[in-house]
DNA sequence: TCCTATGTTGTATG
DNA sequence: ACATACAACATAGG
């Protein structure tokens, strides 16, 4: 369920454990799709007597390096959660991997398995962390960039954009919907119609966004009522700008939902 | 039973 | 080649 905001909250998480030492790794029977390639005898091997040193989110990419050069990375996926559980934790069903240190075991839970586990020794940061997206809130986010890729998928509606990770890493679709929400623009609107103000208000929400829901976010991963996220999920909901019945269809393949009154543009 | 679900990817189509 | 649309993946809950 985790974008942006709710994949920072899993990492510090599990940072509970940092300078933890490693005792065992488990995971409960197949678990096939979410290891794919990684070897766990291997991860096993790599990080048993190995310290938990380091974590960074990515969007929704984690990494968590244990020693100098054990890259452990993790997506969430649709339904993955990163748990903290007592040390001498038995792998339930749907535990891909669980981490054994001396006071707490760290689990990554994933019960539809679209999660993803990744693995790697080496010094230098492994391909698939170094060759992500720039961060919507870093430097790189810049207006050209924006406005190129609304250009290049011009007939593509604003939505679908939205949630293409290699532009806006880190927003899904509750996040996509609460941007077009604040930016007073329609889900459907075609990315290549925006005037220059329209992108730059855009790309100021991204990041507006972006940096306030890992603040506003709670334990239960729930937002104030302030934010649409609050009111999207229910029937007949109202807006909670202007009170008028919040909308839900699919747009660009995607459950989305939008004030009727308040995003005409 | 049918529909939905905060994600990604492979495939078909234009 | 490129952009777009959509089914498929696996499971739970309403």
């Amino acid at each position: 369920m985790p974008e942006l905001a709710e994949v920072e909250l899993s990492r510090r998480r599990w940072d509970v454990a940092l300078n933890a030492l490693v005792r065992a790794v488990r995971c409960a029977k197949p678990t096939a799709r979410v290891l794919r390639d990684v070897q766990l005898d291997a991860v096993r091997e790599a990080l048993t007597g190995a310290a938990l040193t380091h974590s960074e989110a990515r969007g929704k990419q984690l990494a968590f390096r244990f020693g100098a050069d054990r890259w452990l990375g993790v997506h969430l996926g649709m339904t993955g959660e990163l748990r903290v559980e007592a040390p001498d934790h038995e792998p339930a069903r749907y535990d891909h991997l669980v981490i054994e240190t001396g006071a707490v075991a760290l689990v990554f839970r994933d019960p539809r398995g679209f999660g993803r586990v990744r693995f790697e020794v080496g010094g230098d940061e492994p391909a698939w962390w170094s060759s992500l997206a720039p961060s919507v809130v870093g430097p790189a986010f810049t207006l050209a960039a924006v406005q190129g890729f609304l250009t290049r998928h011009a007939r593509a509606p604003l939505k679908a954009v939205l949630l293409r990770q290699e532009r806006f890493p880190g927003i899904g679709n509750w996040m996509a919907d609460e941007i077009l929400w604040r930016a007073a623009l329609h889900p459907a609107r075609p990315a290549g119609a925006l005037d220059d103000a329209e992108v730059a208000l855009l790309r100021r929400t991204v990041r507006r966004v972006a940096r306030d829901s890992v603040t506003a976010i709670a334990d239960d991963w729930s937002y104030p009522p302030s934010w649409l996220f609050a009111h999207r999920w229910g029937d007949g909901n109202p807006c909670p700008r202007c009170r008028t019945t919040l909308r839900r269809a699919p747009i660009g393949g995607r459950t989305t939902c939008w004030c009727p009154r308040c995003q005409t543009g």
